[in-house]
DNA sequence: GTATTATCTAAGTCT
DNA sequence: TAGATAATAC
């Protein structure tokens, strides 16, 4: 078969075994996507239905592009009829289908975190809790992982540990606000994210009947990024799988980044234990990156401790080693890399869509995205306040998510009084106390009030007016399209009117167009056909809003917009490759982050973090860090990353020194860059044992705290060294001293290095040792 | 009931 | 810093 030829030898070997479990550890760029691909390819050769395949991938978009690769490959449409998406999409869609098996409407509201947490926060408020002691952050991710554990909540108060866990920590009320939030949920046909997973697991357990239909509707099941699965997702494998055992996992440890919502690496580590006959596929030879890239990322993931043994080589070229520079502020570190990118682009012909700049935390991108306007390179940022998070858009959305499901409260109370129209808060709480009295939803007892006419309060007028506005809207769901039917919802809404009269101020002009983009996607969907029930049915809001909830940035395409530099977090990047990698921050309390500092575990985490971003690259990453940094608005002092200590020298070009001197402009008063050398780790305790000198008195909890203004700019020694002098420099060794020059914090000595030739340190920075006065 | 102003507070990654 | 909420004035 041809299409086999394509593939290495291991590759081949995992495609070909089709029936009965089997696993497929796969390094970074080692072709995994590529198998996935053609083992559905090989399967539908092979003469399996597609419609019994089920495709588990990490983003919608994954599945989308493997979709069309196979369609490709067996040059037939039929690979549309492979289920293919992500876990909350495909069963998102389960649950529509069987809804009414867990007493929900096909039609239920899939809340956001934001809805989520904004649901909290009433209960919390409600039940008149300390919301300082009940963050809704806090709590909702305590309810998370309770749910991703399948824990119900009335497990969770039966649950001993649980409650002695959450008694100790002085918030012995999370079970009830749990029961709170689930029946809230369920008054609102609202399920969130984690509902999902959770109620397919419901489902399949509680329906046998049901489970028998789609164990035999599905024979072959693959999921990728198996790694980051949780238990709630594991099980719904497990059960669908239980009948053929035709299960196909991919995954690699190493790259295990989403412990944190759950995602349990035991997963693939007992994958044996489940499936005693488990063939394991080692995918060890990696295609992407240069020799440098693999040799410096395997560097790094050895010092986890816990990991699956394997090797990853390449017979890829040496390429260029990657480069490690500093700069005084996160705005300097943007310029720089703004101007690396300006060079490439014009010394390599590279284009802009060969560069992606990724970073630990959403709220650097800023000072990147200045400094790439600035130098007039186009860019995309992924994530962050998407598409779907801005105001004006979730605003529009919560009208339609209303006109679908009137019992969604969060909409309701979203838009109840947007625009202005004269139903304030008093009103609201004496809606909702009625309607609790009465035990009837926000929405139902606003309905009754519509059909009871006694009502002549003018504010009641006005909440009649509301309800007869959106159930005329209901009206039309299923004669209109989506398109004609948001569009009538916006203009009769004066969501249109509020936001045209907008256009005048500074963000208004934004607003109207996001508004206009989301029109002309829901004119897309609307136009587009529909696969399953031929060109005659007619597209509805219905429909399109059952996609929206689960759209992420990642998985919208963008035709017209190739050629951008892609900014993105880490985590986003998962999956991706690029030819030029830019990795910044690489900063102490920021990567690795803060919060990750207090076991090794999360620390492993992060350093897998760092491992895939640095297998991202291709040919060429470099990396960054900067001596401060704005965070909430203050400038804060930063160290370099301790993940730069553990980077195999040999495979570094490290510029940090030269780029301290290059920045350093008089004007600049930023920063204090310790400079740590990573040639070897016995130096670098020396010079961590010199900066605890300095700072008489350092807690270790001083020492995880970013560094205060002020604080740490001092250096004793500095004011001391005079010409003459011989000094020590972690990185250049000893030297004389042959002129000081400037005043204070601009006061640099020019030293000649026994071994590194003559260089000008600012002496804040350069942490020279006297040696002989 | 609403508009304006003051104050608070968050602070990580994602479906 | 910026978004959300509380307090205040109208």
């Amino acid at each position: 078969m041809s299409l086999l030829e394509e593939l290495n030898e291991v590759q081949r070997e995992a495609v070909e075994h089709t029936e009965g479990p089997s696993m497929i550890i796969a390094g970074a760029g080692s072709g995994k996507t590529r198998v996935l691909t053609y083992k559905i390819a090989h399967l539908m050769a092979k003469g399996v239905d597609p419609f019994q395949i089920m495709a588990l991938t990490f983003t919608n978009k994954a599945a989308r592009e493997m979709r069309s690769r196979i369609e490709t490959i067996v040059n037939s449409t039929e690979a549309r009829n492979v289920w293919m998406g992500t876990f909350h999409s495909i069963f998102a869609r389960i649950l529509r289908m069987e809804a009414d098996k867990l007493a929900y409407p096909a039609n239920f509201t899939i809340y956001d975190s934001d809805d989520s947490k904004s649901l909290i926060r009433k209960i919390v408020k409600e039940q008149q809790l300390d919301d300082k002691l009940y963050k809704p952050s806090n709590v909702l991710s305590r309810i998370s992982s309770a749910k991703n554990n399948l824990i119900s909540y009335v497990d969770y108060n039966n649950n001993a540990e649980l409650m002695q866990v959450d008694k100790e920590n002085a918030r012995g009320k999370i079970g009830l606000i749990y029961s709170l939030y689930q029946q809230r949920l369920r008054k609102a046909f609202a399920m969130d994210f984690d509902d999902l997973l959770f109620n397919t697991n419901v489902l399949l357990r509680d329906n046998p009947d049901v489970l028998i239909k789609y164990q035999r509707r599905f024979q072959y099941f693959l999921v990728d990024e198996y790694q980051d699965t949780n238990y709630s997702q594991y099980l719904i494998v497990k059960r669908l799988a239980a009948q053929t055992e035709n299960l196909t996992v991919v995954g690699d440890d190493a790259q295990s980044i989403y412990a944190f919502r759950g995602a349990n690496i035991q997963n693939i580590l007992n994958m044996n234990k489940d499936y005693p006959d488990l063939r394991t596929f080692k995918l060890e030879q990696n295609y992407r990156s240069t020799q440098n890239i693999v040799g410096v990322a395997n560097a790094i993931i050895k010092n986890n401790k816990k990991q699956i043994d394997k090797t990853i080589w390449t017979s890829n070229i040496e390429g260029d080693k990657i480069r490690l520079s500093s700069t005084l502020s996160d705005n300097e570190e943007g310029n720089m890399v703004a101007r690396t990118i300006f060079g490439i682009k014009h010394e390599e012909h590279a284009g802009d869509s060969d560069f992606a700049i990724l970073y630990r935390t959403n709220a650097q991108s800023r000072a990147l995205e200045e400094a790439l306007r600035r130098m007039n390179i186009p860019y995309r940022i992924y994530g962050g306040l998407s598409f779907y998070g801005r105001k004006e858009i979730k605003d529009i959305l919560a009208y339609l998510r209303l006109v679908v499901n009137p019992r969604d409260e969060e909409s309701l109370l979203r838009v109840i009084n947007y625009p202005k129209r004269g139903i304030g808060q008093t009103t609201i709480d004496k809606l909702k106390v009625q309607a609790n009295q009465q035990g009837l939803s926000l929405w139902e007892y606003m309905e009754t009030m519509a059909a009871n006419s006694s009502i002549a309060r003018s504010t009641g007028m006005r909440i009649v007016e509301f309800v007869n506005m959106i159930k005329s809207f209901q009206l039309s769901l299923n004669t209109k399209n989506a398109y004609e039917l948001a569009d009538a919802i916006i203009k009769a809404s004066g969501i249109f009117t509020l936001l045209y009269q907008a256009k005048n101020e500074d963000e208004g002009v934004m607003r109207f167009e996001n508004m206009e983009e989301l029109l002309a996607g829901i004119k897309e969907f609307s136009e587009t056909e529909n696969d399953e029930e031929g060109a005659s049915s007619l597209r509805t809001l219905d429909e399109f809003m059952q996609d929206v909830a689960l759209q992420t940035d990642a998985d919208t395409d963008n035709k017209e917009e190739e050629e951008k530099v892609t900014l993105m977090t880490i985590h986003a990047s998962k999956g991706l490759e690029f030819p030029y990698v830019f990795i910044v921050g690489l900063e102490e309390n920021l990567f690795p982050s803060l919060m990750a500092l207090n076991s090794r575990t999360e620390l492993e985490e992060e350093r897998r973090l760092f491992y895939v971003a640095l297998t991202r690259g291709e040919k060429k990453v470099f990396l960054s860090y900067s001596g401060s940094r704005y965070k909430w608005g203050k400038l804060q002092y930063s160290e370099p990353s301790r993940f730069l200590s553990e980077l195999d020298p040999k495979y570094i070009d490290d510029q940090t020194a030269e780029m301290l001197l290059f920045n350093n402009s008089p004007k600049s008063t930023a920063g204090v860059v310790s400079k740590k050398p990573l040639s070897n780790s016995r130096l670098k305790m020396k010079s961590k044992t010199t900066t605890e000198q300095q700072n008489t008195k350092k807690t270790p909890s001083n020492l995880t705290k970013a560094s205060e203004i002020g604080r740490g700019a001092s250096n004793d020694q500095s004011h001391s060294i005079q010409a003459g002098m011989e000094v020590f420099h972690d990185r250049f060794g000893r030297g004389k001293v042959v002129v000081i020059e400037g005043e204070g914090e601009n006061r640099k000595a020019t030293v000649d290095f026994n071994n590194s030739g003559t260089k000008t340190l600012l002496l804040r920075f350069a942490k020279l040792r006297i040696l002989k006065q």
